[in-house]
DNA sequence: GTGTATGCAAACGGTTTGCAGAACG
DNA sequence: CGTTCTGCAAACCGTTTGCATACAC
C-alpha cells in the first residue's frame, strides 16, 4: 500500500485504515470511474475484503472531505474518482463506453460569471458529454 | 390542455393521449426540473391521474423522442425538463435550491474540438454547476 | 381491428440505517 | 480507553418488468 494513501489522509485529518488507503490507491490507479461495486471487487483482486456498506461510507467520507467526486453517467448509479485530477468524460450511449477528455475546462471559467449575476458561490460541477462512439458511428 | 402538446407530439410521430399532453403541458410550466414524484404530483392539481409506472414510461419515450431531457443533482434520482430550453443550473449543496443558469452554454463550442480529437459523435451533454446559494453563504 | 399505451403487482438494483463488535489514535 | 470505523441484516427508494385491459389511429 502506498505511502501517498496515508498522507492524503492525514492531509485532511481522516483516521488512517486499510480499507480508506485501499481505496485510495485503487482509485489512483483506474483509468475512467468506477461504481460501488468495482471498487469492491477491484479491492477484493488487492485482496482487501470490505463490506459493500462499509464501501458507499468511504466514499461518502471521502466526498465531504473533497477528496473524491461523484460523477453520474445517467446509468442509474454514481461513479467516482479522486477529486485531484480534473477532467471530463465522452460516454456512448450505445456501448457505454468512457472515455477522458482531457481538454481545457472551459466551465471553471464561468464561475465568476455565475457567483456576480447569482449571489451565489460556486464550488463544484458536472460536466459530460454524451454521444456514440467511433466503434458505434458505423 | 394546450394545443402546443397536441403539436409537440405529431412532430415526433408519438400517439397523442391525455397523459402525454399533459406532461408536456406540466413541463412547459415549471420553473425548474421535476423528478418523477413531483410530475405525477403537479399531474393530479390537474386533474390528470397516472400511474407512476406510466409516468416512467412516457417520460422515457419522451427522451428517446428528444423533446425530453434527463438532468441529475446528484440526489440520487433524475429531474426531467422540456429539451427546447436548453440552459444549465445551479444547486446549492446545502438547501438544494434550484437555479437556472441562462448564459451562454460553453460546452456546446467544445463539440467539434472533441469529435475531432477523439473520433466520436457528440451529441448531448450536461453540465451542472454545485455550490452555496446567497442565503446558505451567510 | 391492430398495435400501442396504460394500470396494477411484483421484482430489481443501488443506497441508507441500526446495532453490535473491532480497530484507530 | 474512548471514539470512530466496520460488518451484518434489514429496510428504503427510485426504477423496471410482465401481463391483462383500454385506447389511439
Amino acid at each position: 500500500m502506498s505511502d501517498n494513501s496515508r498522507d492524503v489522509l492525514i492531509s485532511v485529518n481522516l483516521k488512517v485504515t486499510k480499507g480508506r488507503r485501499a481505496i485510495i490507491d485503487l482509485l489512483a490507479s483506474i483509468a475512467h470511474p468506477y461504481d460501488i461495486q468495482e471498487i469492491q471487487k477491484g479491492l477484493k483482486l488487492r485482496h482487501v475484503l470490505l463490506d459493500t456498506v462499509t464501501v458507499y461510507r468511504i466514499i461518502e467520507v471521502f466526498i465531504q472531505a473533497g477528496i473524491v467526486r461523484q460523477i453520474d453517467f445517467r446509468e442509474g448509479k454514481y461513479r467516482y474518482e479522486l477529486a485531484s485530477d480534473h477532467h471530463h468524460h465522452f460516454v456512448c450511449r450505445n456501448c457505454g463506453l468512457i472515455e477522458p477528455i482531457h481538454d481545457v475546462c472551459v466551465a471553471k471559467e464561468q464561475y465568476g460569471l455565475i457567483e456576480n449575476t447569482h449571489g451565489v458561490k460556486v464550488e463544484d460541477h458536472s460536466l459530460e458529454f454524451f454521444g456514440l462512439c467511433s466503434k458505434c458511428r458505423s
